[in-house]
DNA sequence: TAGTGTGAAGCGTTTCACAGCC
DNA sequence: GGCTGTGAAACGCTTCACACTA
């Protein structure tokens, strides 16, 4: 595995490599590389060490190596990589090379906040249909786009090549949504209410949930909580050691963070793409939501 | 370790039991099964087996086992975990048996839907002040909540007794505003600018970057059209196979979802806590934003 | 009999340490 | 000399399978 085959090369998608067998975490590392390196970029950097890269990245240099390496990076040694090569290569294994459409189903308070995000069009994605089930809401125009009735579906997705759905409605509405859009085509979902979903075979759902990341967060300050002797939170920062390190659990405490997963009873936070239960099954109700 | 120590008795913290050092997998998942647990108490039901509940959440059984006996569970062999007494369990050891008070700043796009986000309250969390730095915003009401300037954080801070921001700005001002949180007593963050923070050692960060994870699928996209030879997306629903089938990776197609992690350059999606770097470090400036 | 609790095996990921190359 | 690429060790998490118990 001297020289790993260079996943392809980058500039045209249609040819459609072999795409490598990347680990699932090494995946959900690549987009925050490339964050940083689009950031190298623009502060005119050619060239970055692993070491650099890695710091920007919020991840140690040995990873990152690893990481890089398993697409057949093009690194070169003793001087580093190649910042708008990497850039390309990882955006070709990401599969941004076209521009993706999305379709939003939800236009409540956290779909409307989404609608409206800046930062899709630069990173591959293009918003491209709204929908929502609410009579009250339709036709309106969020960011020159018109809310449409979620049956409309079907003719949208297909005319505009919608493969990935992003559902922001409340958690007593998404397993229907999902179905909806699993049935006008759609292979990949961001869940952002607070329930799981049942898919067949062949779609991906990735769920962010803020709640369940507040939660985490609160075991986090409870445990702190718990090893002080302290009830509640202290005043200004008054005992805070040395900056970074790494506890055990790989949960680390201070220096930067990245990792884990989320899910929000009735909120927002991300969790990986995983497990399986019978589908067709629970379909939970959560009262509170996202969206509308 | 056939009794493992109860983890405490839930009901009054303040006695502050040892909590035991539940592995970070186990945390993460712990809010999941609450929210699962509070809709079977809502449907009436007083006990549920590990096969019911695992499929309520998301998960397998014997992960949930595993996880649930971690805390030195109550299960009852033959019958199952009593619903009330478990979620008693789990909010004892997440520290959710008080409600905490929660720093949002950046009151933008989607600083606003957080601020107006309803699934707070009844999960334990109460968004206790808002902050912005444009003064165009000071003054402005959501949700009953005045926004302040950020200067205003350390005296606020200190009267609620807040430990845990919330970060929904641009980018370029998310390390300023974690350093000032991190100055006025904050010992959590949750950060859905498209940036890794440094933070002091006794700090946790977890991200939530929804490009990111709109980026993971698109990954997934990418290797579906791979494998199928397809080089766009296809019609409606082809040739999905039976219900749920795990990939070797852990990436399950198919069947509920939930695990991995996420980052988004300009966005939401969730990370976990974890990593560190030389503090201080670093201070990437990505353009577009979140909040305002 | 039904279902929890848990050793032990299996896997994937992270970290180490260094060979190899520029 | 400096830095990448990578075997191999270490670690943590998941899954299995079954002893144990109500």
């Amino acid at each position: 595995m001297s020289q790993h085959r260079p996943v392809g090369t980058p500039g045209r998608a249609g040819a459609v490599p072999a795409l490598p067998d990347l680990p699932e975490a090494t995946v959900a590392r690549l987009p925050e590389y490339l964050r940083a390196l689009h950031n190298l970029a623009e502060t005119g950097n050619d060239t970055v060490s692993s070491e650099e890269l890695a710091a920007a990245a919020g991840v140690n240099s040995a990873k990152l190596r690893k990481d890089l390496s398993q697409l057949g990076s093009y690194g070169t040694r003793g001087v580093g990589y190649d910042v708008a090569l990497l850039i390309d290569q990882i955006e070709f294994v990401l599969g941004l090379t076209q521009s993706r459409a999305v379709a939003l189903v939800g236009v409540g308070n956290l779909g409307h906040a989404l609608a409206g995000y800046a930062g899709f069009a630069g990173r591959g994605f293009r918003i491209a249909a709204l929908f929502d089930a609410d009579p009250a809401r339709l036709g309106e125009v969020i960011n020159g786009l018109v809310v449409r009735h979620i049956d409309e579906l079907p003719q949208v997705a297909a005319e505009e090549s919608i493969a990935i759905g992003v559902i922001a409605t409340p958690a007593t509405a998404a397993q229907s949504v999902a179905d909806q859009l699993v049935a006008a085509g759609v292979t990949s979902i961001l869940n952002f209410a607070p329930c799981v979903l049942a898919v067949p075979d062949g779609v991906d759902v990735r769920k962010v949930d803020l709640a369940i990341e507040l939660q985490i967060l609160s075991f986090h300050e409870h445990r702190k909580a718990a090893l002080t002797g302290l009830p509640a939170a202290a005043g200004p920062a008054a005992g805070l050691g040395s900056p970074n390190g790494t506890t055990p659990n790989g949960t680390t405490h201070g220096g930067a963070a990245t990792a884990g997963l989320t899910a929000l009873p009735g909120g927002l936070a991300a969790t990986g793409t995983t497990e399986a239960t019978p589908a067709g099954t629970l379909r939970s109700t959560n009262a509170e939501a996202v969206g509308s």
